[in-house]
DNA sequence: AGAATTTAATGCGAAATGGTACAAAATATG
DNA sequence: CATATTTTGTACCATTTCGCATTAAATTCT
C-alpha cells in the first residue's frame, strides 16, 4: 500500500495521473451524491480516469470512499489545529472553529455540501462498519483537539476553574456539527453565521 | 392523493394491506440503509408488497421516502411538544427533548440508527430539492417549537431578560443534532447521555 | 535489443435496479 | 348476473451497476 515516497524510478509503465489530484475529484462527487448514489461511471468521469485504472489504484469503491474520507479528516485536523492557535484568546479560537467550518461547508455558492463525514458517512455508518469507524474515530479526534485547547484555557484561568473541558469540547463540536448538517438542509450563511456567534458567545460566555 | 377518511365503501378490489403499516415497514428500511441504497427489493421484502402494489399506493421510490419522512417529522413533532410541557421548568423540558430523542436515536441496541432525517435525508439534500425542502423545514419546525418555550421562560423569568430565545432554542437543537450524528457513528448511550446533560446544564445554565 | 513489469483502454458480463405490462382476482354498482 | 373498477401477482424489460478479462502501450532491468 505504501508507495515510493520519492520517484525511485518503479518498474514498468508509469502513471499518466496525479493520484492525489484524482482523489481530489472523487472527494467531490462523493460529496454531492454521497456514497451509495456515487458510481462508478461518476467517478471515472470526474478522475478522468476509466475504471480499471480507479480500480487498480485505489481498490474497490467503498476503499476509494474510505480513502477521501481519511484525506478530508485530515485537511480538517489541519484547519482545526491552526484555528485553535493558542495564542490567541479562546473566544477567538472557537469562532476561527466556526468561520473555518463554514468555508469548507459553504464551499460552491449553489448548493452547500456541508461536511463530507457527516454529510455522507453518515448514512453508511449504519451497515458499513469500517466507514462507521472512520467516522467515529474523526469526530472523536476533534473532540479531543478542541479539548486540549479547553484544557489549557482553565489551566490559564480563561474559563472557571470548575469548567469540564472535555464536555465544553464536546458541545463546542455539537455546535459545529449542527452547522454542518444545517449547511446541507439549505440554511442561508447569514443564518449559519449567526448559529456560530451564539455558539461562541455560550460555550465561551465566561472567558474574557 | 386524499384517501377516504372513512371506510366509505370503495369500489373495485379492496386493499390487502394497511397502509400505514407499511410504511413504518419501510420507514425502518430507509432508517437502516438510506435513500440510494434501499432497493425497491429491500423495500418490497419488508412491507411484504410487491413493488406493482408499493408503486400503486405511494408512487415511486422518492414519493415513497418522502411520505416516511413526512410521517417521522410528525412523529417527532408530537414528542417534542410532549416533552416541552409548559407546566414543568425549562430544564426539565429540556431534558425530556434529549430523552426522547435519544430514545428514538438509540433504538434497536444493536447499531443505532439515530435520527432518521438527519442521518439519512442530508445525503440527499444536495441534489434532491424536495428532499432538502423537507429536511430543511423539519429543523425549522423543531427549531421553532422549541424557540417558543424559550420564549415562555424569558416571559417567566426562567431566563433572563436579556436572553434571545431564538438562539437559545437553535443552540439547543444543534446538541441535539449532534446526539443524531454521534448515535449513528456508534458512540455509546453513556456518552450521549452525558453530552445531554451537559448540554442542558449549558443552555439551561441561568435557570433555576 | 529483448524480457519483465506495470499501467492504459476497450469492452464484456453477470447481477441488480427501478419501473411497468398484463392478466387474474376481488369488490361495488346497475 | 353483468359490468366497471381497483388491487394483486407474475413476469418482464431496458438500463445501470460494479467489477474484471484481455490486449495494447510504456517504461525498467539484463
Amino acid at each position: 500500500m505504501v508507495q515510493n515516497m520519492k520517484d525511485e524510478k518503479k518498474r514498468g509503465r508509469p502513471r499518466a495521473f496525479d493520484a492525489k489530484a484524482a482523489l481530489g475529484k472523487a472527494r467531490d462527487v462523493f460529496w454531492d451524491r454521497g456514497f451509495a448514489a456515487a458510481s462508478l461511471d461518476n467517478l471515472s468521469a470526474a478522475t478522468n480516469l476509466n475504471r480499471p485504472s480507479l480500480y487498480g489504484a485505489f481498490g474497490d469503491k467503498e476503499d476509494l470512499y474510505l480513502d477521501t474520507l481519511e484525506g478530508y479528516r485530515q485537511d480538517g485536523m489541519d484547519v482545526l489545529t491552526e484555528a485553535l492557535d493558542p495564542s490567541l484568546p479562546l473566544r477567538d479560537n472557537i469562532a476561527r472553529v466556526y468561520a473555518g467550518a463554514l468555508a469548507i461547508y459553504l464551499h460552491g455558492e449553489t448548493a452547500a455540501r456541508g461536511c463530507l463525514l457527516i454529510g455522507t458517512a453518515s448514512v453508511e455508518a449504519v451497515q458499513h462498519e469500517r466507514i462507521r469507524e472512520v467516522l467515529g474515530r474523526s469526530l472523536n479526534d476533534f473532540d479531543d483537539e478542541i479539548e486540549k485547547r479547553m484544557r489549557l484555557a482553565v489551566d490559564r484561568g480563561e474559563l472557571p476553574r470548575g469548567a469540564d473541558p472535555q464536555m465544553l469540547a464536546r458541545l463546542a463540536s455539537a455546535v459545529m456539527h449542527s452547522l454542518a448538517v444545517r449547511a446541507r438542509a439549505g440554511d442561508s450563511r447569514e443564518t449559519l453565521e449567526a448559529i456560530a456567534r451564539s455558539g461562541v458567545e455560550l460555550i465561551c460566555g465566561s472567558a474574557p
